[in-house]
DNA sequence: TTCATATACCTTACATTGCAAGGTACATTG
DNA sequence: CAATGTACCTTGCAATGTAAGGTATATGAA
């Protein structure tokens, strides 16, 4: 059984890993659920009930907007897109991400500075 | 001025940090503050009220441990050395965070998988 | 002397967040 | 007809940083 990546590195990593995935297209929660496990070779296991509430803020913040679907099947599905406020905060969490990484690596590598 | 990374993100740092700023030797708080702004090259600058709660949770967890001591001057520090538990923490910490990093590497070099 | 700055620690109220658990609904497969 | 997969949603709980406040001492400048 594999221990799940902590909580709080969940919550960081949401919102710029959802951001990034629509900078590639269109997606949908579910979909989006087996997107993080792919790009993260199975690593990375989102539940849904974190999800859900992460795609209402992104949205209600408009960094993302939403339509409802219909498939052929007749099944539902909110498909959402990436929007130009979406694009800087993406730019902007890639960024604070990248200078907290470097400071990891660094203090990894033996922390000289 | 520069704007501060989100905290999400400083939540999920602060602990892989800690650990490894005291994996190369014996710290304080007031000095892990200057250290942690100078491994980020300034990027990160971390709020002393966030810090100490952080300490005391990974003493009262065994993944450091401290020790009072009185400077020449006069003035008390809390010096903190990083546990055996705290090395096994760090270590978990640093994989899990690698696999989160990687997953947003891919998605930003494109998403193909 | 007096004032500001740096050092060095601590705490509380508040908003935010994932997690666990629960729910609804429909299609497909055995 | 039962189990599984798809696809969405919500609530209660614990944990966390932020902002703001506090205490205390040393140093250096006006």
């Amino acid at each position: 059984m594999k221990r799940p990546v902590y909580k709080e590195l969940v919550a960081a990593s949401s919102r710029p890993l959802v951001l990034s995935i629509l900078a590639g297209g269109e997606s949908y929660g579910y979909e989006i659920l087996k997107q993080v496990k792919l790009l993260s070779g199975g690593e990375l296991e989102w539940s849904d009930g974190m999800l859900y509430p992460v795609l209402h803020r992104l949205e209600r913040d408009k960094l993302i907007a939403g339509r409802w679907q219909l498939t052929e099947a007749g099944r539902r599905r909110k498909y959402y897109r990436l929007t130009g406020r979406g694009k800087g905060q993406l730019a902007r969490d890639r960024k604070g991400w990248m200078a907290v990484h470097g400071a990891l690596q660094t203090s990894w590598d033996g922390g000289r500075v």
